[in-house]
This record gives structure tokens, C-alpha cells and sequence, in this order.
DNA sequence: AAGCAATTCTAACATTGGTCAATAGACCGG
DNA sequence: CCGGTCTATTGACCAATGTTAGAATTGCTT
């Protein structure tokens, strides 16, 4: 693939390398397979806060994978937006394009983000000469299902406040997963309207649940970044059970 | 396949057939790849309401195929149940548990159901030499995810009647889709609490909701059974848009 | 027909969350 | 530094939903 360092400002703390993408493949793949994956990835580019990088209905060509930064999948219903899930690096944003051939809902960057590309035509390849590697990109996508899920429970369960304090628990432990978290902090570009969409409460409702977090001492959200000096209390406010990312699978595949 | 006809009561009015298969995996498949995937299915059996087919966290050597009725997913939390999934027949229930291994929810059956079962040794067959047919599997899991998105973005945006609606809505076209559904009703074992647990509301509030369906004309719920003598209100009301279904695809396959 | 259990329905009250209006704070370009 | 825009915040009021309690209905069993 292209490594080229991309030369407008984001540093390239983190190359593409086998492991990373197999630390969110959650497989254990042998040599070639890794190289393959390596091979199906090039035209890594950034984009800006906001662009809609894969339209709803649209036929894509090639799905995109994330490097730096997060991304919404989102969907549109007169005018109002709802989040239907988020991205960290490493993940194959819109894999299922590859099957599906059009999406049911948009990609849109959140914040400065960096992509690469892998072609629908070298998928193909891999699913046909590869079977090891297709499970592992099948797995990807099962894991994307398993998240959905939780977020459906999350909905169906919580209120506002532990809403929030379960999606930055999640975010937290999906970016401990690929080596990314911080100790005492989540940096994110969200907003708080951000945050109400995902959440599905309104933007003034989700400004109470921040404020809520933060007079409880559970967490301070401010701009997006979450502040807190105990991981675990926060994870314990929201119930937040790690199982459902299946994060065992890193360390010995599903064999 | 083991075709056998039951004896205990339930009709075999849908034999399973690769045509009824290939409806719900909405891939055109070739004689070889149909031959396979009747193959896969054995063990065809009955169960009552409410039997747990398959544990979260189990280790799982096979999966399930629905044949007749319905299936939960459910997860528990503190004693309350919350239901994340529902399937009709055709439906692969548990396909993810193949390459996942541990599920993250439990499998239950809603009513008396049919279902048939896939070997996951069978399955690694399929992946490893039939290509075709396993991205057809794959497309399968896809289609779970999609739903999955919707129910978020129902959850996200509806209110209880609406969300009830759009349950209704969603199940009369899957059925639609494998040639079950009729003309004025939807008949279903689901009682006021399961349609509050699928919802996320209380199932005081899920009785609420049903009055009002009734009181504005939309549809008539008894015991689980909706009878509308205009599905398309229904739907309209619902804000039901079924190309999250992916229902195009059941003829001419994603290529 | 009587009785029991599950389900549905109704009512009163408490809490959560939505909407509207207005203000304050942060960031940005000139 | 100023003004403009986006974001965050607050308060008042109203609608949606939860909780509790109890009554009515249905289906099943004896």
C-alpha cells in the first residue's frame, strides 16, 4: 500500500501496519494473509470535519477503511440527522458495501480523519483465493452487527446520562483494543449535538446528561473531550459490560 | 436434507425448499451451491414458547435455520430482558455464532416454532470451497446488521405507538419477502410485554400504545395478531421505508 | 361451571425528556 | 479588537413515559 506520509498537517503517528488491522480483525492470520491485507489498501487521504464520504443508496466501488480519527454512519429523516454508529481507527468503515453493493445509510467524517481505500474488485480476490482472510473480514462485520446490538440494548435500557457514559465507555475499550486510549481522558471532535444524535435525545436533553456526568464526578465532558480519574467508576455508572466487542478473539483467533 | 414431516401437530406447509432459502439469502445461486445449502440443514425439530435455543456465551457447534414462527434475541440485565432481534422463517438465527463462536445474546423461541440446523463443520466446508455461497451467508449476516441499524434509528427517533407500527410494518414484508405474509393481518405469539421489550418501553406504556393504534384506526393488535385493512396507512404511519430490507436483491443477486 | 394464571386494561402520580426562548461562552475572520 | 457564528447552558412549560395499584378479560384446566 501507499505509506506516503500525507504532508497538511494530521503527523502519521500511527502507519498502517499488519498488526494494527489484524488487532481490529481479531484473527490470528498467518504471513500471506497479513501481506494481502496490507496490499488491499492504497489512496490513503484525510478529510475534513463533515464530509459525507459515502452516500446513502449510492453503488460504491470500494470500501473505505479508517486510519486516524472517527466516523458517523448516519441516516436522514426530514431533516432530522440520527447516528446509527461511530468508527474508530482500524475499523473497516463500510466493508458490508462490498456485498450489499449500496448502504443503507451515509459515511460522514467526525473531526479531521484519515482513510485508505480497498477496492471492491481485490475484495472479490480475497473472498475467493483467501477463505482465512474472508472469515476474518466477515468477523469484522459480525462485530460491527454485535455493537449495533448493544447499542439497541443501550436505547431500549438507559437513560440519557448513562447513554452517554456508555458510549464513551465503549470508545474508550475500542480504542484500548488497537493500542489508542489515554489514561484519564477520550479525545473526541463530537459535539454535543453529536452526542444527542447517537444518544436519541435531544441537543438540550444531552446537555443535561453531560451535566448530570459531571455533577456526579463521573466524568467532564467539555467539547466532546471526556475528563475522568476513574476509568472504572465510569464503566460501573453505565453498565458497561465489554463482552459484546469480543475482544478476547485479538490474542488467538476464533478457531 | 431431512424433510421428514413432524408429527406433532404443526403443519409442514412450507417445506424447505432452496427457492425458500434463496428468498431470504437474496443471491442468485446456481444448482450446485442450492444442492449445498439444502445439504447444510438437518435435524429438523419443534419447540414450545419460550425455550432458550442457544445461551449467551455458549460455545455453539451449529446454527440455526428458522423453518416456522418466531425467534428473540434477547439479552438480560438485572432481571429485565430486552429483546434486540426478532427472526421469521428463513432466517439464519444464529449464523454469526458460526464464526464468532460465543454468542452475545440468547436465542429464544416466541411461540411454537420449526427449526432445521447447520453443522458449523459443514459451514467451514462452504467457506473454504464454495465462495459464491458463502458470500451469500455473508449477505445473510449483512442483512441482520441493516435491520439492526434500523431498530437504532426507530429507537433513536419514534415514539411507542410509531415504533410498534414499525415493527409491524417490518414484519409483514420480511414475510412478504418468502411468501408468507397475508392480505388484513399479521399474526404473531407476541404478547403486550414482548412488543414493550422489543421497543424499549414499559409494557404499561406498550398497552397505551396499542389503544391508541386502535383508536386512530391504524391497525387492531389482540394478542399479538394485527389486523389492518390498509397496510399502507400502517406503513405511512410507521414512516416505513423498506430498503433496509434489501428486497430488490432477492432477484438478480449483488453483482 | 368454577377456578386459576396469564394477559390486558385503567387510573393516579412521578420522572424523564422535548420544545421554546434567551443568555453566555468559544472560536474565527477581518 | 470587533462582530458573527457555532456551541454550551439555563429556565419554564408541556408531552411522553415510568411506576404502582388494581380491576377486567381471556384461555386453560379441572
Amino acid at each position: 500500500m501507499m505509506l506516503r506520509q500525507s504532508d497538511n498537517g494530521m503527523r502519521n503517528r500511527y502507519p498502517l501496519t499488519g498488526e494494527f488491522l489484524a488487532g481490529r480483525l481479531r484473527n490470528e492470520l498467518g504471513e500471506e494473509d497479513l501481506a494481502r491485507l496490507e496490499e488491499l489498501v492504497d489512496d490513503v487521504r484525510e478529510h475534513d470535519d463533515g464530509v459525507t464520504l459515502v452516500k446513502a443508496g449510492e453503488r460504491a466501488e470500494r470500501s473505505i477503511l479508517l486510519l486516524d480519527g472517527f466516523i458517523f454512519r448516519t441516516v436522514h429523516d426530514n431533516d432530522r440527522r440520527f447516528i446509527v454508529g461511530v468508527h474508530v481507527p482500524g475499523d473497516f468503515v463500510d466493508l458490508h458495501g462490498f456485498a450489499l453493493k449500496r448502504l443503507d445509510h451515509n459515511v460522514v467524517s467526525a473531526g479531521r480523519i484519515r482513510i485508505g481505500h480497498a477496492e471492491h474488485s481485490k475484495l472479490e480476490d480475497v473472498l475467493r483465493n483467501r477463505p482465512t482472510l474472508a472469515r476474518a473480514l466477515w468477523f469484522a462485520t459480525l462485530l460491527d452487527a454485535a455493537i449495533h446490538r448493544k447499542w439497541i440494548q443501550i436505547l431500549e435500557q438507559l437513560d440519557a446520562p448513562h447513554r452517554i457514559a456508555h458510549l464513551y465507555a465503549e470508545l474508550h475499550t475500542r480504542l484500548e483494543l488497537i493500542g489508542r486510549s489515554v489514561p484519564r481522558a477520550l479525545r473526541t471532535p463530537f459535539t454535543q449535538n453529536d452526542l444527542a444524535d447517537m444518544c436519541g435525545v435531544s441537543a438540550i436533553h444531552a446537555n443535561r446528561a453531560v451535566g448530570k456526568l459531571r455533577d456526579l464526578g463521573i466524568g467532564e465532558i467539555r467539547r466532546g473531550d471526556l475528563y475522568t480519574n476513574d476509568w472504572n467508576a465510569l464503566k460501573a455508572f453505565a453498565q458497561f459490560d465489554p463482552s459484546y466487542l469480543y475482544g478476547e478473539a485479538v490474542k488467538g483467533g476464533p478457531r
